[in-house]
RNA sequence: GCCAAGGUGGCAGAGUUCGGCCUAACGCGGCGGCCUGCAGAGCCGCUCAUCGCCGGUUCAAAUCCGGCCCUUGGCUCCA
């Protein structure tokens, strides 16, 4: 069965034909550390997690690379902030951190590589000059430019015409450009306040001075250039070319196009066989950016809803379509989520249960099963629509229902098949993490009657039963359950 | 202005690559019933779509072709 990928530069779907079925080169673009995440980042992340891990439960080798951008005029912007620090090392080590919690938080299987750009800045130098030497970028005023008319193909990712782009960069810079679409590679000296300043918020004091990592180099003291990062990182930890490349579809021009002219010009090799571009979320019809509010930030939303139903949303639609964010679209998250989560747990206790027996065969929960592993493989298969995939599983979940209420006799054998396409395929595919209700029940139990306890205590202590308190107290401990009073009231450990 | 991607029921969202199994999936919502001490969950049935507009090709079009309208993204950091 053949994989079908899009793929943004042919504006087609294509058959997915890797050189190396053990060994699939994924790129996932795009992650600059400057603010706290948000749910369009989440988004790409559960995107472009979701389909590694379809690829490798396809039977696919697959080493997957995420770069983390920590050099950045925008990270610049935030030092002083909030007490993150006065260096753009500072902050940008506090949101790394932050970034890399997120995608614990939200379940995500974790990449092979999270390469940073401050620790690669020889890779992009060498990159550079291997690009300055073949002619295809030029020196100037200390700042190193990517010659795009040399460069025939710039422009097909995105379909523009060379002649026909905006100028890119400051005025500053258009000065020592070639041509005005020239992007820099190498940039001169450190972050000038005007830069730093056009991105910083309005409530913190206006830099002074000029700010930021600097290099030396062949060209002089310096910064990385804002695309070369991607190339010289994915050429690093990944290869001259490589099978898939992911990012959000606001990179598509210029970071992308840049990231094509840059890698093929240096390897003279195509670059990347797949440009994956998801699609954005949106809220009334709006681009989700950070200025919407906190509400939007992964670490809230995961505390609020939970890393599953976050997950479930941000699968809920196909990563070739945009995406609405509403509160009508977090409910319906929900309810499917809910609706898998107690069909998986029904299983689970129906086939734990002595009314499972091994002989009855139940036809139409059998033909459910093998429908739903056929329909989430085809779902997948046809450019990773998540959303037909997650489909089936609620189909596999009615024939659930429907067999467990229909009958007193389970069918062991079809049961335990269920239980088994919802773990690997909602649990090892989607990222889901289903509870069989037989560990957590019994754990919040205990945590209630704990409470009980420590409330029935309380009143004992405040009464001046202190013999009672202590009573209880001590049996608690004898269960393994220590009791600490404090200011607050009292804590427990166990 | 230039480039790109989209427009499917009350909502959300598959299907469009390779025209027919689409009398348009799954889910949410709404209505009715079953079950139930109540509620929830679950089950059954029903409800809601001339697939943006106009024209064309075809025995057959949501799916192909042409024109138009609208939305979104990019052209400046952006997933």
């Amino acid at each position: 069965m053949t994989q079908y990928v899009s793929n943004t530069r042919s504006g087609e779907q294509e058959a997915f034909e890797p050189d190396d079925p053990e060994n699939v080169l994924v790129y996932t673009c795009g992650l600059t550390v400057s603010d706290d995440a948000h749910l369009g980042h989440a988004r790409l992340w559960v995107q472009s997690d979701v389909m590694t891990r379809w690829l490798s439960h396809a039977g696919y080798g697959v080493r997957h690379v995420q770069n983390v951008t920590d050099v950045n005029e925008k990270i610049v912007a935030r030092v002083g902030a909030d007490g993150l620090g006065d260096t753009e090392a500072a902050v940008a080590a506090h949101y790394t951190q932050s970034v890399i919690d997120d995608m614990r938080a939200l379940n995500l299987a974790r990449a092979d590589v999270y390469p940073r750009v401050s620790e690669h800045v020889p890779e992009i130098i060498d990159l550079i000059g291997d690009l300055v030497d073949a002619g295809y970028a030029y020196e100037a005023g200390g700042s190193v430019y990517f010659d795009v008319r040399r460069f025939e193909e710039y422009g097909a990712l995105s379909g523009q015409q060379v002649d026909e782009l905006d100028p890119q960069g400051p005025d500053a810079e258009q000065a020592e450009k070639r041509h005005p679409a020239d992007f820099a590679l190498w940039k001169a000296g450190g972050v000038s306040p005007d830069d730093a300043n056009t991105h910083r918020d309005d409530e913190l004091p206006p830099l002074d001075g000029e700010r930021g990592q600097t290099w030396a180099s062949p060209w002089g003291e310096g910064r990385p250039g804002w695309h070369i990062e991607c190339s010289a990182m994915a050429m690093t930890h990944l290869d001259d070319h490589i099978d898939i490349h992911v990012g959000g579809q606001d990179l598509v021009f210029p970071h992308h196009e840049n990231e094509i002219a840059q890698s093929e010009a240096a390897s003279g090799e195509r670059f990347a066989d797949h440009w994956l571009h998801v699609r954005l979320l949106e809220t009334d019809g709006e681009k989700m950016s950070s200025s919407l509010g906190n509400f939007f930030t992964v670490s809230n939303a995961v505390a609020e809803r939970g890393p599953n139903v976050v997950r479930m949303l941000l699968v809920s639609t196909s990563y070739t379509q945009r995406q609405t964010y509403s509160e009508a679209t977090v409910s319906e998250a929900t309810q499917r989520w809910e609706r898998l989560q107690r069909a998986y747990e029904r299983a689970a206790d129906a086939i734990d249960s002595v009314a499972a027996h091994a002989k009855p065969a139940d036809d139409a929960l059998r033909t459910a099963v093998a429908d739903a592993r056929g329909e989430f493989a085809a779902a997948m298969r046809a450019d990773f629509n998540t959303r037909a995939a997650v489909s089936a599983l609620l189909e596999l979940a009615s024939a659930v229902n429907r067999h467990v209420d229909g009958t007193d006799t389970y069918d062991y054998q079809g049961l335990h098949d269920a239980v088994d396409a919802f773990e690997t395929l909602g649990g090892d595919v989607l990222g889901l993490q289903f509870d069989d209700g037989a560990g957590e029940d019994a754990v919040s139990l205990a945590d209630d009657v704990i409470d009980l306890v420590l409330d029935v205590r309380e009143q004992e202590r405040t009464a001046g039963n202190y013999e009672r308190a202590d009573d209880l107290r001590d049996r608690l401990e004898a269960l393994g359950v220590s009791v600490e009073d404090t200011d607050d009231g009292a804590t427990v450990r166990r």
